[in-house]
DNA sequence: AGCACGCCGACT
DNA sequence: GTCGGCGTGCTC
């Protein structure tokens, strides 16, 4: 009887303790695995079962029973809870927090209805015939399939228009082949409405499922049951789709893999592509990390040799790259943000019926409104930001906390009336251009004209059926899209992420400047790229014209180095914030002296305010640790976090940012 | 995280 | 006299 193994580890999403035990009563039969709804205060909570044990530590009056094992989920894998636990591990958080990211919102209801019965598995059908691969292509995917059996991640770096996806397509072909289910990650769904349909279209015998958070509840359930089953044979999806259980993944795709979206900004603070590259290890399956512009961590696992390193140099369609040139506005100075040089090379498509993309990477009308008279700006009262003139809506906007407030009439502080709009934002490139070409049809895409449902899908089917001349939009233009009359793109503003104080702005401008460059030129037009600035000779913009990722990735990881930041050192903030000033920095500062008893191999930075030190009300400030290796960094922070956790601090937030990407 | 309990200011 | 503010503590 002492074997019987009566109590069950729960876990629930609960801060700082992982399990709880449970009394398992006559008639239920939980597996580890199984999802249990368990009663927990005077609440119900839906839970995962992590172990079964014959004895509680915990007095025997507290436990409780099991009020039902979760009949319509199967148990989670020991794959998935291996995952889940290594997640918990490395961002430092509990691992019932993880499990209930990986849940859709549905299952961890305690009251629902009965789940629908999954789809049953469609027949497999013949895949559709892909256009003939390049010799690049077929090279490509030799190496691909090189390591099809073993875990050797492949980063696939191909110019804009190289076929990259053709590649992707071939090698979930090899693994459906093998009866194997694939995922294939992108940065955001919602943009790349086109991909999916591609997908459905080469493979249209097989279940093709995209996860993503702008599905109904019960279709989210369903494309999560139909992957752990594995009726779904192929998993399209965002950075949320790494936790998704499989019945037998065989490939892992990470498309754009340099792209910031596949860190997640809150709460459990992830990387899809570094979880994606730990799955497949542990999976020992193939991982495909792609992109014209690799992140600096990927490019040098690839150069030493830890990646396999596939090149796709030529595009796919024999098209030429665009001409990049630099419009030097300290010469051609900019009217209402518009050079001469732009003005002309407009004017060339408009004539010849081409389109044109003008990319400004700031939404509303101007960034500041600004009194002449005394020098006022307009401000946000909770955050460190300028309030932007959102001119259509006749609103002043806070871009980071939502403050909503109406343009003031006169100066707010000494009552003139010359208030001027500062810079250009989407909607006043799009006056200006309207009013210097007023029979142009212009269309703007930006966070602002697209929150309703279906527009942007429908601004860009307009565009396909050319009846849009000019697109003016921010970083939305720039992924995944392509506009076969589009021959000229326009960078209006970069210029102020060349000087940024975080190291990492500089690889993320070449990274959209190559990606909105790469939107010229793709059909049987040659394109053209125009880049406004005040420094036409910097070396970025100079790599970006002669389209050398590897001279910039070069260039940039000799400055890592020499600053030892990524990929030549481990990162971790210590982010904190509170509503009293002073607090959160003084938080730090215990944090520090607490961190200097037993950081030996790290390094502790000092506190300082966060880029944004004021933001929604809040005081923010961040410390920095920093670590040769992550087999340095990671005890450290342990110790650290548990240290931290018992301090119970109430009056500050703060939470560990494990390799964070903005710092 | 929820959700209680528990002591101090303005009001149906 | 109560309603409710959020500080403190617990959930197997």
């Amino acid at each position: 009887m002492g074997n019987e193994r009566r109590i069950v580890q729960v876990c629930l999403d609960v801060p700082l303790v992982a399990t709880f035990d449970f009394r398992v009563p006559e008639g239920l039969d939980p597996e580890v695995g199984n999802l249990v709804v368990v009663p927990f205060g005077r609440t119900r909570k839906v839970g995962v079962v992590t172990g079964r044990i014959a004895r509680s530590e915990i007095a025997p009056e507290k436990l409780r029973d099991i009020e039902s094992v979760v009949a319509d989920v199967a148990p989670l894998g020991r794959d998935e809870l291996d995952l889940y636990r290594f997640c918990a591990n490395y961002y430092l958080r509990p691992l019932g927090e993880v499990i209930a990211a990986s849940l859709p919102p549905r299952l961890r209801q305690a009251r629902r209805r009965k789940l629908a019965p999954a789809a049953p598995a469609t027949a497999r059908g013949p895949i559709a015939e892909g256009p003939p691969p390049t010799a690049e292509q077929e090279a490509a995917l030799a190496t691909v399939l090189a390591s099809f059996d073993r875990f050797h991640p492949v980063l696939l770096e191909g110019i804009t228009g190289s076929g990259k996806t053709e590649v992707y397509l071939r090698a979930i072909a090899e693994a459906l082949a093998r009866g194997r289910q694939a995922l294939y990650l992108v940065p955001e769904i919602g943009l790349t409405p086109q991909l999916e349909s591609r997908v459905r279209g080469r493979f249209p015998g097989e279940a093709v499922i995209a996860a993503h958070s702008h599905r109904s509840e019960g279709e989210r359930a369903q494309a999560w049951l139909a992957a752990q089953s594995g009726t779904a044979r192929i998993v399209l999806g965002t950075r949320l789709a790494v936790l998704s259980p499989f019945a037998d993944l065989g490939l892992i795709i990470v498309d754009e893999e340099h792209d910031a979206s596949y860190k997640q900004q809150e709460g459990l603070r992830y990387s899809a592509r570094d979880v994606a590259v730990r799955r497949a290890q542990s999976l020992g399956i193939p991982v495909i990390l792609g992109s014209a512009t690799p992140s600096l961590e990927s490019y040098t696992n690839a150069r030493d040799k830890r990646y396999a390193h596939a090149k796709l140099a030529q595009r796919a369609t024999g098209a030429a790259l665009p001409v990049v040139r630099m419009i030097d506005t300290r010469v051609d100075k900019p009217v209402d943000g518009i050079s001469r040089a732009m003005r002309d090379a407009v004017a060339a498509r408009l004539e010849r019926g081409e389109q044109s993309l003008i990319f400004v990477n700031r939404r509303g009308f101007a960034p500041v409104l600004y009194c002449r008279d005394c020098a006022w700006h307009s401000t946000c009262k909770r955050c460190s930001a300028n309030l932007v003139l959102h001119l259509n809506s006749g609103e002043m906007r806070c871009h980071h906390c939502g403050f909503l407030g109406r343009v003031p009439p006169r100066c707010p502080k000494c009552g003139g009336m010359d208030l001027a709009p500062v810079g250009q934002g989407t909607q006043r490139v799009e006056e200006s251009l309207q009013a210097l070409f007023p029979k142009a049809r212009i269309a703007r895409v930006d966070r602002d004209s697209t929150a309703r449902k279906g527009a942007l899908k429908e601004v860009l089917d307009r565009v396909h059926a050319s009846e849009v001349d000019i697109l003016v939009g921010t970083q939305m233009l720039a992924k995944g899209h392509d506009y076969p009359g589009l021959t000229l793109v326009v960078a209006l503003d970069s210029d102020s992420a060349l000087f940024s104080a975080d190291f990492r702005a500089s690889e993320r401008l070449f990274a959209q400047l190559v990606q909105v460059g790469g939107r010229a030129g793709r059909a049987a037009l040659a394109g053209e790229v125009l880049i406004q600035t005040d420094f036409p000779t910097h070396p970025l913009y100079a790599a970006v014209a002669r389209n050398d990722f590897a001279a910039f990735a070069e260039e940039t990881l000799t400055e890592r180095r020499a600053a030892g930041f990524p990929p030549y050192a481990h990162l971790a903030l210590l982010r904190a914030e509170s509503k009293k000033a002073g607090e959160a920095e003084e938080f730090l500062e215990s944090a520090a002296r607490l961190a200097k008893r037993f950081a030996s191999r790290v390094e502790i930075f000092d506190p300082v305010p966060a880029r944004m030190a004021r933001k929604a009300g809040f005081e923010r400030a961040q410390l920095l640790v920093r670590a040769k290796s992550r087999a340095a960094l990671q005890p450290f922070l342990r110790e650290w976090k548990s240290a931290l956790d018992a301090k119970a601090e109430r009056r500050v937030r703060w939470t560990l940012d494990v390799d964070p990407q903005e710092l």
